[in-house]
DNA sequence: TCTCTCGGACGCTCAATACG
DNA sequence: GTATTGAGCGTCCGAGAGAC
């Protein structure tokens, strides 16, 4: 995408550079505007605001903890199009604009913990992190190479009685695929009624859906002095700016012009994360790889950190260590925790 | 400031269980 | 048979303490 606040507007924006509007941040939600069907995306759940999107890195991950790079990409489509859910909610990273002022964003999810297979014996005793290199990392760090080995797994116990299992029955109809993906904030509203949608690729970890127009269309140009709809076949406009063929005719959008967006890189292999609803003609996530390959856990996984470690208890479903914490964590010699 | 210790949160795996 | 559950067993976060 062209990368800063600069780069927005249609194509016949050019001279707007005098005019200077305010950062987009800056400028008020709008509601979408009229040429853009609300029928045609979900009913905006409060505190939406703004998209921000980040810098990725080098490998292709998008790190939010990294430092700016070329500045705040902003989606570069006129302000008050663009509602999403941030990519990584709750987060302005530092030197980003603020979200916009009275909006809040959704709390971020807790990032998962990546765990490595085996960690060696100098990490498990020490509780550290490792690697699944030998020696790993922190052995070299620390000068203890030699000693890096891997420690020997306990068998599991077998033929342990559990008793019945609770059935918890999958989607019902009319809660189903959205959740997950769901915002928490968005989660809690009952009178939110969400719709089951499939997305056609699942977002990178930790991301959340958002939904706007795609990147490569804006609203189609006021008619011509014929009382024509002008397209991007006409002669004004060059050749690359061709509708895109399964829009219908006239095509409610322009695709933007490649030399002022071209391309959209905050997200990983190049593109936007976008979600199009479905059965909308044109709106193609920009990212939709051809070979469907994408939010895979090469670029998605284990850049996360931050643990928000306060809330004791308050996990999202998670299971209870029923017997450890009261004293009893050495029961079968699980959690084997520094036993000397 | 760095390293070590360690309580305990939480991830991964897979046996037990449920179900068609 | 496959799918799901959920606990065993593991990793490792992060606070606190001690060493330098
Ligand atoms: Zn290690
Ligand atoms: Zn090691």
């Amino acid at each position: 995408m062209a990368s800063t606040a600069e780069a927005t507007r249609s194509p016949s924006s050019n001279n707007q550079e005098q005019q200077q509007p305010p950062p987009v941040h800056q400028q008020p939600i709008a509601p979408y505007p009229p040429q853009f069907n609300p029928a045609h995306y979900p009913s905006l759940p409060p505190g939406t605001y703004p998209f921000y999107a980040y810098p990725v890195q080098p490998d292709g991950n998008h790190d939010p903890n990294a430092p700016p790079t070329t500045g705040p990409y902003l989606i570069p489509i006129p302000p008050g199009m663009v509602y999403a859910y941030a990519p990584i909610p709750g987060q302005v990273p530092p030197g980003y604009p603020p979200f916009l002022p009275g909006v809040q964003p959704p709390p971020a999810p807790r990032a998962k913990r990546k765990q490595v297979k085996m960690a060696c014996t100098n990490c498990a005793s020490a509780c550290k992190r490792c690697d699944d290199n030998r020696p790993c990392e922190r052995c070299c760090k620390y000068g203890i190479a030699d000693s890096c080995i891997d420690g020997v797994r306990k068998e599991r116990k077998k033929g342990l009685k559990r008793g019945p299992y609770k059935r918890k029955s999958k989607n019902t109809p009319g809660e189903a695929s959205f959740s997950g993906m769901t915002p928490p904030a968005q989660e809690n509203q009952a009178e939110q009624q969400v719709q089951p949608i499939s997305y056609p690729l699942p977002p990178p970890e930790g991301y959340y859906p958002y939904y706007y127009p795609h990147p490569g269309f804006v609203p189609a140009p006021p008619p011509n002095s014929d009382g024509q709809q002008t397209n991007g076949e006409s002669a004004s406009a060059p050749p690359s700016n061709a509708p895109h063929p399964s829009l219908p005719h006239p095509p409610p959008f322009f695709p933007l012009h490649p030399a002022v967006y071209p391309s959209y890189p905050p997200y990983p292999h190049g593109g936007a994360v976008a979600y199009a609803p479905p059965g909308m003609p044109g709106f193609v996530p920009a990212s939709a790889s051809p070979n469907g390959e994408q939010g895979d856990d090469a670029n998605s996984k284990g850049k996360k950190r931050a643990r928000p470690r306060e809330e004791n208890g308050a996990q999202q479903g998670k299971k209870t260590r029923a017997g450890n914490e009261n004293g009893t964590a050495e029961v079968n010699g699980a959690n084997g925790h520094h036993s000397d």
